[in-house]
DNA sequence: GACAGGCTATTGGTCCAACAATATGGTCGC
DNA sequence: GCGACCATATTGTTGGACCAATAGCCTGTC
């Protein structure tokens, strides 16, 4: 075997990480897409001289990455799991328990407050009818929980006007938090309708690109929301998306 | 209660997934922190009714995340790598799908440029000093290097004038990213005093409170920015960022 | 020919038992 | 006291084994 031991930015280190990096080279010249399949963990063992579960802990830091999604009797496939692999970063990374809720709805109201110019220039008039599609569904929730879904559905509505993934990313990560910030706000003062209407007022000073009057509203939102939050909220342990699935789970089939 | 993954409760997803998040649990419930030391792979093993190859997969991933670098003959240790696998993250994703660093950038856009309300209204005069403190430290750079960090450093104290630590963390998260960026326009177009004169103006509109201008001159100094990133920024390896690194290896010395 | 149902082989998932490399810590000799 | 040396514990790597699931073939019925 070569050691391929160089000056090289000492990059032999491990017998795994080579292999990643032969992977992912592989993966390259092959101009391998998505949807398109690795070959087997024993012939990649074959090909690069290494044991199998070599190959396997390669393959999971590359699966921990979002690259690939293993599907037993097929091999690993490649996907375009980032989004999820990126939430999982986040989730690792930040406790999110020791992020009080304050934070969170602060950060909340600086994004979706300040988020307005941008949504006033972009948005197209179709985008804003169904925004109001989505908040017309509030009303015709069941118990509080479905509300508190349908309520976040707009917000996530809003924020996908800005048509950036990061930002569209991260929401998902905060979802749950922000998911029981709305069940308990809602479990204490049950106004749907009100909702609907503050909604409602957003949308029309969209549509009017009235960025003074929205920005005014949002912010009212916001901060009438919080208001029915009791403060001891930070107790109550909220696990986020943790790590771990990278496949099943998710309902996207077509 | 729970909002548990659909049907059954944990037994779906796989034993490597399941022993992750037992150890970052693990983590948490210890509260322990940088430095100390992770039960050994067997001891792990026994504690989980894993078996060890289980149980390396999990510490893999973990790994990945950043959060622990194993040392032979001592045990896993909790770091605070997560610099590094961000970095091996965009890496290892840009081979593949090339749009990340726009979103990453745009994500910065909306963020920064809107934040200025939040800025006028909170910072004291105090603060803006400090900002300027911060800028004047640009131009003493003595490579690219360093002077994207003392540009991110920059942008970083804006961030925390926000005063919310959920946007400081996504900040810090992002970090490695945007430096990379940063360090990329740089190389290509060094232009120390433009940038030093830049944020210089930023602060001013900061200091006569005009948000307007604010808005004006932050929208156009990230845009001038972007100006001179190359479209195939993926193929620009500054530092080889590949996966690898996990640990020591890299240069503490000079 | 078409469809249904069962069979089989392939593949990922997990486990086991070793050996290699290496750093730690103790022990011995001086 | 101190340095050389060795035992030992731990991660790194290997080769193999078995299991569960299932894609695709094979067969049989209509």
């Amino acid at each position: 075997m070569e050691q391929e031991v160089a000056e090289d930015a000492g990059v032999s280190s491990s017998a795994v990480d080579q292999t990643v990096r032969q992977i992912l080279d592989l993966i390259r010249n092959r101009a391998m897409s998505v949807g398109d399949v690795l070959p087997t963990e024993r012939e990649l063992g074959e090909l690069f001289g290494a044991s199998r579960n070599t190959i396997r802990e390669a393959l999971r830091t590359i699966r921990t990455y979002g690259l690939i999604d293993p599907k037993p009797r097929v091999g690993a496939v490649l996907a375009d799991r980032h989004d999820i692999a990126i939430q999982n970063f986040f989730a690792a990374q930040m406790d999110i328990s020791r992020t009080s809720f304050n934070d969170i709805q602060g950060f909340r109201r600086i994004i979706e407050v300040s988020i307005g110019d941008h949504i006033i220039l972009n948005a197209s008039a179709a985008e804003l009818d169904a925004l109001d599609e989505v908040n017309g569904l509030i009303e015709t929730s069941k118990d509080v929980q479905e509300a508190a879904q349908r309520d976040f559905d707009f917000h996530m509505a809003l924020m996908k006007l800005a048509d950036n993934r990061m930002l569209v990313q991260t929401y998902q990560f905060l979802s749950p938090v922000i998911l029981h910030i709305m069940t308990v706000g809602k479990s204490i003062r049950p106004v749907l309708s009100e909702t609907r209407h503050a909604h409602g007022e957003i949308i029309a000073a969209l549509r009017t690109r009235d960025r003074i009057a929205y920005s005014y509203l949002m912010s009212r939102h916001l901060d009438f929301g919080l208001r029915f939050v009791p403060d001891d909220l930070e107790n109550t342990r909220i696990s986020p998306a943790m790590p771990g699935q990278t496949s099943s789970k998710d309902s996207d089939n077509a």
